[in-house]
Order: C-alpha cells, then sequence, then structure tokens
DNA sequence: ATAAAACAGGACCTTTACATCTGCTTTGGT
DNA sequence: ACCAAAGCAGATGTAAAGGTCCTGTTTTAT
C-alpha cells in the first residue's frame, strides 16, 4: 500500500522533529527507528533533494528538518520520497476519457484524493503533540 | 500506490459486469482492456482463487463474474489480488504501542482506512450506472 | 475418436524496490 | 597541519513485481 521507503523517512522525520532543533547522526536515527543505516542514509539524501531536511557534514553535523515541525505535513515527507500520484487521465488512452474519467477511474481517484487528504491533514507538531496516543518511536 | 495488478483486475472485472452474464475469453478482455494477455491470464486465476470470476475451459468457455455485479465492490477485487493492510499493530515491535498504536501509525492507518472506505462504497454495479461520467472502457 | 477452443501452470526473463559495501569528501577541534 | 567524525557517491547484491513463453489439460462439437 505504503512504499517501505515512505515508513522509513517517516519514522526519520518524526524523530527529528522530537529532537529538533538538535541535529541527529544517521547512525542514531537509524537506531532508535529501526531502519537500515546505510539505506536511511539513502533516503534521507531524498529528502534533502526535496528540502524536507538539511544534512550537515564532519564533527557536530548530523541531519536537521528544513522547517518547523508545525509547516511540514506528513503529505510533504510522503510526496518527497514517493510521490502519491492522482489518475488525471486516462489510463487507456481513450480519447473521450481524456480529462472526464470514467466511472471506474473516477472513484479510484477518489480513493487517493481521500488518501492524501488525510496525509495532507496532519503536520509533524500534531503527531508530537496529540495527548490521546502514545509517542511515536518511543516505547514505554 | 495501487498496484498495476489491481488496475488491470479491476479492468477485467468491469469488461465482465458490462457483458454479463455472457462469458468473455480472456484474449477478448486483454484486448478491450489493453492489458497483456498472458498476465491477465494470471490476475484472472488469482481472482478465480477468491471467488471472483469463474473460469471454464473449453470451447465456448470463458469468464465470468462469480457473482452479481451488484455484489461486488470495487474493494473486494482489489482485496482478492492485492490486499489492503490495515496497520494493526506496531511495526517497530515496542510492545507499549503493540494494540494503540502511536500517533503517526494512528494517522497512517486512518489514511489507508479512508482509502479502504472509498473502496468498498461502490459495487460494479453503480459503476456501470452513473450517468454521469463516460462508460468504463470505451471510446466515444 | 478426434480436433479445435479455451484455460492451466511452470520455467523463465526484466525491471524496480530494497539494501549493502567501500572508498571519498567535507568539517571542526586540537 | 592533522586527524577523527560525519555525510556522499557509486558499484554491487538481493528480492519481489511485472511480464512472457511453451507445453499441458479440459471441454465441446462433429
Amino acid at each position: 500500500m505504503l512504499s517501505q521507503t515512505v515508513e522509513y523517512a517517516l519514522r526519520a522525520v518524526v524523530h527529528l522533529a522530537q529532537h529538533a532543533p538538535k541535529p541527529q547522526k544517521t547512525a542514531e536515527i537509524a537506531a532508535t527507528t529501526q531502519v537500515p543505516p546505510a539505506y536511511l542514509s539513502k533516503v534521507l539524501q531524498g529528502l534533502r533533494a526535496k528540502d524536507i531536511v538539511k544534512l550537515q557534514r564532519g564533527v557536530g553535523g548530523g541531519v536537521t528538518l528544513a522547517a518547523a515541525p508545525a509547516d511540514l505535513t506528513i503529505l510533504d515527507v510522503v510526496n518527497a520520497v514517493d510521490p502519491i500520484k492522482r489518475i488525471t487521465t486516462c489510463p487507456l488512452d481513450l480519447k473521450s476519457h481524456g480529462v472526464r474519467l470514467c466511472t471506474l477511474h473516477r472513484r479510484m481517484d477518489n480513493a487517493i484524493m481521500e488518501m492524501e487528504r488525510a496525509f495532507r491533514s496532519t503536520t509533524l507538531e500534531e503527531l508530537l503533540k496529540d495527548p490521546d496516543q502514545s509517542v511515536p518511536l518511543c516505547d514505554g
């Protein structure tokens, strides 16, 4: 449904939001989020390319969010690593369906739209503040 | 987002619903739905395994829906070939998150739930009857 | 019986996602 | 200047999804 890479990316940014604005080392993030360290490095590079995180080399360097947790939605992160692609034109290239999708593809796109909306409606900050649930990535 | 196989399966069952209850040959379905014939054969075998379609060999055989279009939802078809998997337990196996998901995974599951609901709310029959849209798989 | 129509199923190939490894470059402290 | 800490980049490996092909087996009509 959602790719493994999306799951990893979300864990990472949540960890960063929890510790903002202190830079976190990739290895630290990998350990607490249970993501393969070498692969996390690639995922983070993808996030940097879309200006979700900043990466700093050298002693005392590490990873930080490029924006405040209140300004980053789950959708931003998802779209950075594995963009949600809406159905905007007929997948069969039927001329008459071009813009006005058939009932099948309209329904499919509606479902995708619902998911998109759910992701857009939550910021990282909200994830940290919800008092009603357990804290992401933290046991106990 | 949704697998190619899901897209193919939906095209096939829509075609079947349009022509129900007349059996359709796999090659016919493949042609009008623009799905690779050999691969469609595999997809249909998956649908048969979940009792979505019936396959009949020999002269005059072909593929038919196992139920009335009014009794089959999009979700039935999707789940038959590529089941939507809700998040029910903590992916990190944190003990305290086991049943009560953290905010991150709760939101992710909510998004998946929205998509699931969108798919469950439409039957094949409704797809064929919507007067407001163009007809699935048909040009003009 | 036989032949033709249709699906069945296994072996195989290709592409993409997931993941690792190794050596390099940048950075800051001494 | 030097060294250790961190990320960087590219090659490589592995597994799953998507797709093809070939040879069977079942069914019906004649």
